[in-house]
RNA sequence: CGCGGGGUGGAGCAGUUGGUAGCUCGUCGGGCUCAUAACCCGAAGGUCGAAGGUUCAAGUCCUUUCCCCGCAA
C-alpha cells in the first residue's frame, strides 16, 4: 500500500518527528531523504551528520546531501517522487524540482504564515513578543515561504514558553497537521489560499547581535529575548569583561530613575536584580564564560555580592 | 595541533611563597519560635578529574591524558 513516493527534505531536530512519522506511515513510501551536508561542529570541528541524516539511517532510506540543490536537483528526480515534503531544509528549491512531483512540493513551516517567513520563525515568535504562532503547511514557491497555504494550526505562546518548549510543541503539531493534511492533498480535498502580502513579517536566522541582551529595552523585551534563546544558544551579556549567558529571568515592578540600564542594583535569594530601560529584571539562571550553566541561587553561594553591586552589564 | 577559561565533599566557590583541605548553600539530627525560606547548636559527606614524576612532604611544582565551558569557525 506504499503507493505515494515521497522525497523528504529537512535538516534539524525540528524536522525529525515529522520525518519519522512519514517514514513509519503505512501509505507513504519515503524513497529518499535530502539534507544539508555534514558540517564540522564545535571546538574540535568534528564532522557531524544532520539530525535528519541520523534518523534516516533507522529506516535505511537513501540520503542525498547536495551542497547546492539548485545544481544537483536531478539526483532527486531520479527517485521519481510523487510529492516532495520539506521541513526546515535550509535551501531554496529550484523550479525544476517544484514542478516535477504529481502532488507538488509542500512545506511544513513553524509559523502562521504570512507571519514570520524565514529560517528562524520560532525564535522570532518569542523574541518579537508574538502571543501566538503555529504551523503552516503550504505549497512551495520560488520565493521563500511564500506559497499558497493549505492548512494551519495555531498555539498560544505563554509567558513560560521558551525556544525549547515551543520548538518541541510545534514539531509535534507539525507532524500531526501533516498527517492530517496529506490525505486531503492527495484526494484534492483542499482549498489553497494565497498569502496576504500586506501581512508579511519575517523571522530570519538569528545573528550574534540578535543574541545580545540590550538592557535599554523594556524588561519584557529582555525576558522575551532570554526565553527565545533558551536553551541554546542562550542570550548573552558581559559581566566584568566576561561573557555571561542568561537563561531565565523574572520580572519585577521596581523602577529606577537615573540608573544606567544594565546596572546590578541588588540581590534576592535566587536572583540578581538588574535595571532595564523601564523596570527591573531578576536574573535567575546564568552561565559565565568558562563555567557551566547554573542557577543564580547557587552562583551567589560562591561569590562576594558586594563586588557585584553597581557593576554594569554590557 | 585555531585562542582562552575550568575540573576541590550534593551545588556554587576559596585555598596564599608546597607542610594536618576551608567558606556559603543544601542534607540529616536537635533547639528557639504561633510560625518560617529566619535564628542557634551539632553531624554526616572530599583518595582535591585520571596516570606518572620531583620532594621528608603536593590541591599547591613538572609531564602525560580524559572531560566540561566561552570565543572563533
Amino acid at each position: 500500500m506504499k503507493d505515494i513516493k515521497i522525497v523528504f527534505m529537512g535538516t534539524p531536530d525540528f524536522a525529525v518527528p515529522i520525518f519519522k512519522a512519514l517514514a513509519e506511515a503505512e501509505n507513504y513510501n519515503v524513497v529518499a531523504v535530502v539534507t544539508q551536508p555534514d558540517k564540522k561542529v564545535g571546538r574540535k570541528q568534528i564532522l557531524t551528520p544532520t539530525p535528519i541524516k541520523e534518523a534516516s539511517a533507522l529506516y535505511n532510506i537513501p540520503v542525498l546531501q547536495p551542497v547546492k540543490i539548485r545544481d544537483e536537483y536531478e539526483e532527486v528526480l531520479k527517485y521519481e517522487p510523487d510529492m516532495i515534503v520539506t521541513c526546515a531544509y535550509g535551501q531554496i528549491l529550484p523550479k525544476e524540482l517544484l514542478d516535477y512531483p504529481k502532488y507538488k512540493c509542500i512545506n511544513v513551516h513553524a509559523s502562521l504564515l504570512p507571519k514570520l517567513r524565514g529560517g528562524a520563525p520560532i525564535h522570532h515568535a518569542i523574541m518579537d513578543g508574538y502571543d501566538k504562532t503555529g504551523i503552516t503547511i503550504m505549497y512551495m514557491d520560488i520565493k521563500m515561504d511564500a506559497g499558497d497555504i493549505i492548512s494551519e494550526v495555531e498555539t498560544a505562546i505563554t509567558k513560560d514558553d521558551t525556544l525549547g518548549s515551543l520548538h518541541d510543541r510545534l514539531s509535534e503539531m507539525g507532524k500531526d497537521l501533516l498527517l492530517e493534511t496529506l490525505p486531503n492533498i492527495i484526494s484534492g480535498n483542499i482549498n489553497p489560499i494565497k498569502q496576504d502580502e500586506t501581512e508579511v513579517t519575517y523571522g530570519y536566522n538569528i545573528t550574534k547581535e540578535d543574541e545580545k541582551i540590550d538592557f535599554n529595552k523594556t524588561n519584557t523585551e529582555v525576558d522575551n529575548k532570554v526565553r527565545a534563546l533558551n536553551p541554546t544558544p542562550g542570550a548573552y551579556t558581559t559581566l566584568n569583561g566576561k561573557r555571561m549567558k542568561v537563561y531565565d529571568v523574572r520580572l519585577s515592578d521596581r523602577y529606577y530613575a537615573n540608573t544606567l540600564p544594565g546596572t546590578i542594583v541588588g540581590f534576592e535569594k535566587d536572583g540578581i536584580r538588574v535595571v532595564t530601560g523601564d523596570k527591573e529584571v531578576i536574573l535567575t539562571d546564568i552561565a559565565i564564560e568558562g563555567k557551566k550553566r547554573c542557577l543564580v541561587k547557587d552562583y551567589l553561594n560562591g561569590i562576594d555580592k558586594k563586588e557585584l553591586l553597581g557593576v554594569v552589564l554590557k
